[in-house]
DNA sequence: TTGAAGAATGAATTTTAATTCATGACTGAC
DNA sequence: GTCAGTCATGAATTAAAATTCATTCTTCAA
């Protein structure tokens, strides 16, 4: 197995993505990616372990990738409910541009709970990061003191998933970034009259 | 495969869903199924179509079980905000009562893509309920105009299975259902200080 | 007591696809 | 032109479980 990031190596990740999210994980076949891939089945195991290993590597590097540009994007916020809105819109963006990646994380994220510990976990990243805006919001006066920051963050996570959920299922077929503001005013004023 | 839904097809559903909430459907075997229900292997399929099958009856028959249930709790309210409560709570109380179910539910429920059209989609079903309750809001006065009610409602279904997912990952060593009304409470006024 | 129908068994078979590895092709140094 | 090292191939092997079915057990009516 090669150590290196080739090209090759990058072209077999893009096809297993693309495998991954139309057939799923277990249905998928090394045959499939491989073809897709343009490489005989075999070349595959020069480059991963095993048909694991080829989504544990995708979903580890998609996770680097968007996660560092989550981070980019909070860092551009000047207050706490700015940050907010460019985080959510910043996800919404990710997902909607790598539909694949959509997918993948949607449905077969879960399937590696074994090796989930040495995943650098996007939720995990995720909820801290979001910990650290509603702190600081709550240090701003933007926020009730009264939160119980765990459901907060979990609150938004989870709606933020949920819209993306029936984006995916709808086949990406409305634009996902528009409802970024929306949904952060959810968040913030509730659906009180 | 016999029709009727005997105490055998019952004692099997069980341990399927025991077995699969333990390894995940696909790790899971029939043998283990057949063991821990006390049948031999092959009796499964004197009930079952195949391993999928068992998949798609365990959650049909728990969806429809549910539903029922959610249903019956969102009659009981007087207006809208009290729907939404009992509604809320009694997906909480379901959930943590059953815990297999709600293993499943997260995590292998989007493997039946093939299959969905088929089963009375507890999503589909949620969210039209959640749809009664934001219109009757609307013309109660207790909820704003100008929702976006098919956001509103994902962002509430998104919420709430996000929390449940957080529980389940935690073992379930809290209790989820005084998460039930903190959680509306963010619904209705939200974060904002 | 018997025997026929319905249930259940579990070892043998089948299926399916992941993985291996003997072979072949390519590349650049000399 | 040749050789060594690297990379790629894909048919053959392996492995794992799902599924089948010939056989056995149970029940109960006559």
């Amino acid at each position: 197995m090669q150590k290196n990031k080739s090209e090759k190596y990058q072209i077999i990740l893009n096809s297993a993505g693309a495998v991954f999210s139309e057939h799923g994980f277990h249905k998928a076949t090394i045959s499939q990616i491989a073809a897709l891939a343009g490489v005989a089945d075999g070349t595959l195991y020069l480059y991963f372990k095993n048909k694991d290993d080829i989504l544990y590597q995708y979903i580890s590097y998609k996770t680097e990738v968007v996660f560092e540009k989550m981070r980019g994007a909070v860092e551009k916020g000047k207050n706490a409910e700015e940050k907010l809105r460019l985080l959510i819109r910043c996800h919404l963006e990710e997902f909607q541009n790598d539909k694949h990646m959509a997918v993948i994380f949607q449905s077969e994220a879960r399937y590696l709970r074994d090796i989930q510990s040495q995943i650098k976990d996007i939720s995990k990243m995720y909820l801290d990061l979001l910990s650290e805006i509603i702190e600081q919001g709550q240090i701003e006066g933007a926020m009730r003191q009264d939160l119980f920051v765990g459901l907060v963050k979990r609150f938004i996570l989870g709606a933020v998933e949920g819209v993306i959920s029936t984006w995916v299922t709808a086949e990406g077929r409305y634009d996902l970034v528009s409802m970024a503001d929306p949904l952060v005013d959810l968040y913030l004023t509730g659906v009180k009259g």
